[in-house]
DNA sequence: TTATTTATGTACCATACCGTATAGTACATA
DNA sequence: TATGTACTATACGGTATGGTACATAAATAA
């Protein structure tokens, strides 16, 4: 993307702003307004930038969205992998819901639920690419979760027949539904509620299945 | 909304157009791009109707769209009543599926996934009246969900000691995952695997559970 | 110094947007 | 026939849109 090879002089005039910084503003403003809902005039009021600038560093209105994407994926990479880090495998799931619920509603009125659902659901309708990269990020959450039962199966947490793709599916399925209203604007404790539901759901599956 | 009392003899010159039918046409078109990302041309366009008809019947964009909203909600409201009236749990969970996909592949290229979450979710941002409708179809689908359970527990087809909500959520969290990924151009043999393995889990949990 | 490179601001362009005004027409009741 | 309503068709108004030209500023390279 941006090239910033930290020992390459830097040829002409220094840019003035931070590329992550911008990045995590404008990612802000299409999680409140959506793609086609919000104008490069508003990136440029949240980011302090004047246009120019946006499209000198970026390209055009969809390329700085896809960049605000990656931004957003790789940060929840990082808590997923953070959450699914956790020893017991109860506790991982239980962190995997509480910092789910805690993104979905970072910021109280700004930006809630999931950036990907919110923005990038829609225009899938009509990019591809857009749609592709909901699907990889999808996939990645199906694989992440899967491999984190994998592993308790392995190390005898939960009964060796279990299938992790499909004890998997619960959390993710419970991750998008959580997502979705809290968009909608479900109190804390609702989406909580569907959390603790999910768990109980595994915790019961998971050592009797088959 | 649109006054079209069938007993009000209606004074001056008929519509030309079927009410109905133009917003079957506006909704596949906000489906299709979006809330924000479609214009009131396309509307027109879309619809055959010229703009001042649009206005005249409908209001405005938002009006129209929330019109469009409600549609789309009656008829799936129909689906989902028919869906679980059919008589055996498993065979009921297993029509709702199945409508569900098949409303989410609908059109092939026009519309794919579920209007609500494609068009209505972004908007929730910013607009407390779309947010509240979709609490509100959201809430319902809940009640549906777990009605149809509380109806098999009480005819005796699953465990009496059961909980109908939870069994529920299970089915409505499928849905939403579903509705997103059908989105994302996920094919039709994955989502169908995935109301599969919904469907699996209510099976091995209903009669078991507690 | 001077040239080169890149970023910054201001102003701007062409187009698209939502919504409406206008002007005429068709169909109903009174 | 008179009147009220809703339609068709076109054009427009004011603004917002995505994107850019241009002059200037700040850094490095020669």
């Amino acid at each position: 993307m941006v090239q910033k090879n930290a020992d390459a002089p830097a040829r002409g005039r220094p840019r003035k702003f931070d590329t992550d910084d911008v990045l995590a503003r404008a990612r802000d403003t299409f999680w409140r307004y959506g793609y086609a809902g919000t104008s490069m005039d508003q990136l440029a009021a949240a980011t302090g930038l004047h246009k120019p600038s946006l499209y000198g560093a970026f390209g055009d209105k969809k390329q700085l969205y896809l960049a605000a994407l990656d931004n957003y994926l790789a940060d929840i990479r990082v808590d997923f992998a953070e959450a699914l880090a956790v020893p017991g495998l109860f506790d991982s799931l239980d962190a995997v819901i509480e910092m789910s619920i805690d993104r979905f509603l970072r910021g109280a009125e700004n930006g809630q639920g999931c950036f990907m659902m919110s923005t990038a659901i829609p225009e899938c309708g009509e990019d591809p690419e857009i749609a592709r990269a909901v699907r990889e990020a999808m996939d990645m959450l199906d694989r992440a979760m899967a491999r984190r039962f994998q592993k308790a199966m392995e190390g005898g947490e939960i009964a060796d027949a279990a299938d992790p793709a499909a004890l998997g599916s619960i959390m993710v399925a419970a991750h998008y539904d959580i997502a979705g209203r809290a968009r909608a604007g479900y109190a804390l404790a609702e989406l909580r509620a569907l959390g603790d539901r999910a768990l109980e759901l595994v915790r019961v599956l998971a050592p009797t299945r088959n």
